[in-house]
DNA sequence: CGGCATCCGTGACGATACTG
DNA sequence: CAGTATCGTCACGGATGCCG
């Protein structure tokens, strides 16, 4: 397994800092990766999918537009690994897994829907700052 | 300038889709180009930082724990262009920059907040559920 | 101080093929 | 169906140098 996503090789966890030694603001706290598989490009968009429903990994595949399979499958395993998202995996003939959200995983989930409807809903917003924004630099 | 952050090359910004055409789940959807400027690496950070105080770029540097010069200049003009950051440019000698959040990057900021509080406060669930995914992998 | 341009390595990512 | 293994790319991101 030449490519994982994230063993557990925090250099700086056992550090043994403060209370509120989780600030993502450094570089080493473990805060800051979990932050990452959360908001990475496609771990919002999983969680997202598993919001509403169970799902198993082939509709989640058609749900989330764009993700192959081995990112997928990656991202699965991070958010499996950090108890955000949970694998039910019954040994039949052919395989039936489904991946369904954890207590944790659905809070989390909560505060990114919540983020994302606002960026969706002031999506016109934004793009008439991007419309000024290349016109004051392209015609000066 | 061969490496942009992103111009205005959105493929399917001019499909006219239906009143809800800003569905982060769709590939060529420009609201999952903004959702990345905000909740990439640097730009979950540079927000925060910036959510309570406005800062010149070398605080800004500073705050943000790793980010080198270029990431954090490309953030900032992503997020600026997104009508999310305010930058307050003086002509005076030495140049004084300043950045803050504009009134839209306020909200989504908060919303960021809420997330990035969220997930520090459960760090102990998530390492507890590492330890537990990663012991019935080495283990077992 | 606040940038921008250039060079360049690394690893994230996608496509494909294979297994159970 | 639900993945894992392998390989190739390319653009993300760091280091450096220059300019206003």
């Amino acid at each position: 397994m030449s490519e994982v996503v994230e063993q557990s090789a925090e250099p700086g966890t056992e550090r043994g800092g403060p209370p509120d030694a989780f600030d993502v603001f450094s570089r080493n706290c473990p805060s800051r990766a979990t932050l990452e598989h959360v908001t990475g490009r496609w771990g919002i968009l999983t969680l997202t999918a598993l919001a509403h429903d169970t799902l198993r990994f082939n509709a989640l595949r058609r749900r989330v537009d764009g993700v192959s399979e081995k990112m997928l499958s990656q991202t699965l395993q991070a958010l499996e690994r950090d108890g955000l998202v949970i694998r039910d995996a019954q040994p039949v003939n052919p395989p039936h897994v489904e991946y369904r959200l954890s207590p944790l995983g659905r809070e989390t989930t909560d505060r990114l829907l919540a983020l994302i409807t606002l960026v969706e809903d002031r999506m016109p917003d934004v793009l008439a700052a991007r419309g000024r924004y290349d016109e004051a630099r392209g015609t000066g």
